[in-house]
DNA sequence: CGACGGGACGC
DNA sequence: CGACGGGACGC
């Protein structure tokens, strides 16, 4: 434990490249995926020379993997020769070429409940992914669960999104590859498998509701545009050379009006318009950046933006409610920042949707901070007929199977939620893990259990929750917070309330049952690693 | 085309 | 009444 600090797994790059690029230029170039912790530009000890090598450490797998795909094969501004981008071993693990290390990045390991089938675990995962499989493991003999199980995704980018946005409950953990030595079909070239555009062998659409253009794009794709690609030459859908208007242009309260009712009347839900998309004009830019409101979740943006067809992924960095999006086509992006660029979501926010990395939008510093002006100050001419607007949105909300009534409060210190009775604070990050543990509540959920997630939900808003849980089967359990205050005030605030129609016990637990009286030094620390 | 530095448990 | 959680894949 000494050394190795907490760097999540997954998260460093490990990047084939030419000499001579400087740290600032991946700086550049990464950046945009995510929060870059290091950047290690590989030199020979004597030469001083670049060996050809450099190393990039995100905070999170999710953006890792995401530069990976969007970047793998492309150069770096100024120099000519294509980089190839791989998550790196970790440095425990050094050089060694596991022929099965895609498991270590596209295969989660999961605690599940001993009753979920193997058809509820894929359900459960696939909103964050196309899914090879989800396996649960059972008793050979009895046939019950054995309480865990394996789900594979096709792309390191959504196992990492499922690994980092799904309930804590499922305790995912990147599964370690451990292969029947019989060969798996499917072993084509793995250099490039994860890259832009590519779909992998089987892979089908995510979700009834997606457009035709995406199975075109399908499967025959993958190998097409990796060599020396260095610009944008999209060989997509039929390209549109007609435009419904300019794009990205300045916009009146009326439009977005206009555009709630379009989404409201099912212009833009299901099947899709889609001959409305293509008329788009194929600008080449296929990703989005998307400015929400801190404390808008992953999911509930994702939920937004599949309303429009050809999503592909919708990745949010919750700490800084900056999100990239991205689509099938350009037209299809083009069609989403159209729509949802002004929208109000949630209610008495709104959106910021611009192109992520269109060559005519250089800056996007500068758009956001435009759009700012146009649509974030209060007393603006958009409140004006704010019921209205507000029953819209909610109408469009439920449409996509959001609760309309999580509203940001106005003072935005508290919030109503439809799982409690009362109003609640908003949500605080959780403390680490390994928090020192400093006041331990008991639940109890009468008649009934309620689900982790909004336990969860309910008791992180007092801040310094550590965990939450139910003991497997019964309707009571505890809640570990990292400070007294905290946990004082969830039970003045829960215990008595009800929640997901359940009675809440909420009180100070008794110590552990099985006495460990000697808190002393009872047993050396095995220093590990 | 292919793999590991620097600084470092702490206010 | 309601009291203490689960963890690796048929070679």
């Amino acid at each position: 434990m000494a050394y190795n600090h907490n760097v999540p797994e997954n998260c460093r790059l490990f990047i084939l490249v030419g000499k001579g690029i400087k740290e600032d230029a991946f700086r550049e170039a990464f950046g945009k995926y995510g929060k870059i912790e290091d950047v290690w530009v590989v030199k020979d000890r004597r030469s001083n020379e670049d060996k050809g090598v450099v190393y990039i450490t995100f905070s999170r797998a999710s953006e890792a993997a995401l530069a990976m795909q969007e970047m793998n094969g492309r150069v770096v501004p100024g120099h000519p020769k294509p980089i190839k981008v791989l998550i790196a071993n970790s440095k425990r693990d050094g050089s060694v070429r596991d022929p099965h290390e895609d498991e270590k990045i596209l295969r989660l390991f999961l605690i599940i409940p001993k009753s979920m089938s193997e058809d509820e675990l894929r359900r459960e995962f696939e909103q964050y992914g196309d899914i090879d499989y989800a396996t649960v493991l059972r008793d050979k003999n009895t046939g019950e669960s054995k309480g865990f199980g394996y789900v594979k995704f096709f792309r390191p980018y959504h196992a990492a999104l499922a690994l980092e946005n799904c309930d804590r409950s499922f305790k995912p953990k990147f599964a370690e590859p451990k292969m029947p030595r019989g060969e798996r079909d499917n072993d084509y070239e793995m250099d490039y498998q994860y890259s832009r555009d590519t779909r992998p062998p089987g892979a089908y659409p995510r979700g009834p509701e997606r457009g035709p253009d995406r199975h075109e794009r399908g499967t025959k794709r993958c190998f097409s545009e990796y060599s020396g690609r260095d610009d944008y030459h999209d060989d997509g859908p039929p390209r549109s050379r007609f435009s419904h208007g300019p794009l990205g242009q300045h916009r009146s309260p009326d439009d977005l009006e206009q555009r709630n009712d379009e989404i409201a009347d099912h212009k833009l839900v299901g099947e899709g318009p889609m001959e409305m998309i293509q008329n788009y004009v194929n600008n080449g830019c296929q990703r989005l950046h998307v400015t929400a409101p801190l404390g808008l979740t992953q999911q509930y943006l994702t939920r937004l933006f599949n309303l429009i067809p050809g999503l592909e992924y919708c990745d949010l960095n919750e700490a800084t409610g900056i999100a990239y999006v991205r689509y099938a086509t350009p037209q299809c992006a083009a069609y989403a920042k159209d729509k949802l660029d002004g929208f109000e979501y949630p209610l008495g926010s709104r959106l910021i949707v611009r192109f992520a990395d269109a060559p005519n939008v250089p800056d996007l510093k500068t758009a956001s901070a435009m759009n700012f002006e146009n649509y974030g100050i209060p007393g603006s001419s958009f409140e004006r007929d704010e019921s209205d607007t507000i029953r819209k949105a909610a109408l469009i909300l439920e449409k996509a199977g959001i609760n309309p009534d999580r509203v940001l409060a106005s003072d935005n210190s508290i919030e109503r939620v439809t799982y409690c009775n009362i109003m609640l604070p908003l949500p605080k990050p959780l403390s680490p893990e390994d928090s020192s543990l400093a006041q331990r509540l008991f639940i109890v959920c009468q008649p009934a259990a309620v689900p982790e997630r909004i336990l969860r939900d309910a008791f992180c808003r007092f801040g310094d929750l550590i965990d939450v849980y139910l003991l497997s089967g019964r309707n009571y359990g505890y809640a570990k917070y990292a400070s007294k205050e905290c946990a004082m005030k969830a039970i003045s605030v829960l215990h008595g309330q009800s929640i997901a129609g359940q009675r809440l016990k909420v009180l100070e637990a008794e110590p552990p049952k099985e006495d460990n009286r000697r808190e002393g030094r009872d047993r050396h620390d095995s220093h590990s690693e």
